[in-house]
DNA sequence: GGAAATATGTAGCTTTGACTACAAAATTAA
DNA sequence: TTAATTTTGTAGTCAAAGCTACATATTTCC
């Protein structure tokens, strides 16, 4: 025979645990962060393109962002829909203002995180690469620290 | 009419841009980490709740991560699958020896990454929060560096 | 101008992770 | 020993993000 059920809240009360932060609440805001990291990661690019080659075209950003054309084009479609890009069938792709925005801050971010990065002495590379994963998970007053220890240094 | 092609290569060389890191590279790592994130908090969660009430159920992993039974459920299968948990219906949760290892493995990390937020002046809430979304991209190298930091402190 | 190359678009499939609604098992309590 | 509560499981839906294969535009180049 099976353990014995317990209920909800005798559950809860029975781990007091560690620092007492809400439990599912941090899960729950990183699941969040993870939906709007395709977003971030594409307005981002599609400024960089646009900066660097005067357009920002579909397989430009499949290239860029590792993936096929399909999927480019499925997640501009959503984006659209959203409101950050405009596109125009076999046209280049723009960021509207709240896109332009998003992705100005997405680039600030991403660079203060590498900037950091390295001044800890982490390699290039790895500042890089981790930079891609960690800017989407900062934030603001740890992305202030990481301004302030910058200013320090 | 629209603007002219340009060659992949062509495409390739014509932005020589900053640091020269692999681009598409980066973003395919991160979206392999994004796979495996999912597995690492359930194998935590399931540690955790096994260290403190002496097992690990659906309810609870449902509770503690925020979201259905039925998600949970699902994912278990999946864990499963891959060989980090054992399940048997109505039975608590195990974790394999390869699901424990990963799970004291995310301990460690994570534990990590709060620490050195904390260790910057980040508050405890915050530093909770950002170290559950940024654990998952601390490489190996900028992992030590934190390390090496804390010790020195 | 027309053929070849390149880019874009569409159809249809897969996996993951989330959900509601409903059904069945297990535990608790009367 | 039932009845109520709680837990677990199952069916079916959805959206995001990925893919291959195929079709259509556009551009380039001879």
């Amino acid at each position: 025979m099976p353990r014995p059920h317990r209920t909800s809240t005798t559950a809860a009360r029975v781990s007091p645990a560690r620092p007492a932060v809400p439990p599912a609440e941090i899960f729950r805001r990183s699941r969040r962060d993870r939906a709007s990291e395709t977003a971030q990661d594409y307005v981002e690019a599609i400024a960089d393109l646009t900066a660097a080659v005067g357009e920002a075209r579909v397989v430009d950003l499949a290239r860029r962002l590792g993936v096929t054309h399909v999927t480019v084009n499925r997640t501009l479609a959503r984006l659209k829909r959203i409101g950050f890009v405009n596109t125009k069938p076999y046209r280049a792709i723009f960021l509207t203002d709240v896109g332009c925005k998003l992705a100005e801050e997405s680039k600030r971010r991403h660079e203060t995180v590498v900037a950091f990065l390295r001044s800890l002495g982490v390699s290039e590379k790895a500042a890089e690469m981790d930079a891609e994963g960690i800017e989407h998970h900062v934030s603001p007053e740890t992305l202030a620290v990481f301004e302030r220890r910058l200013r320090k240094s």
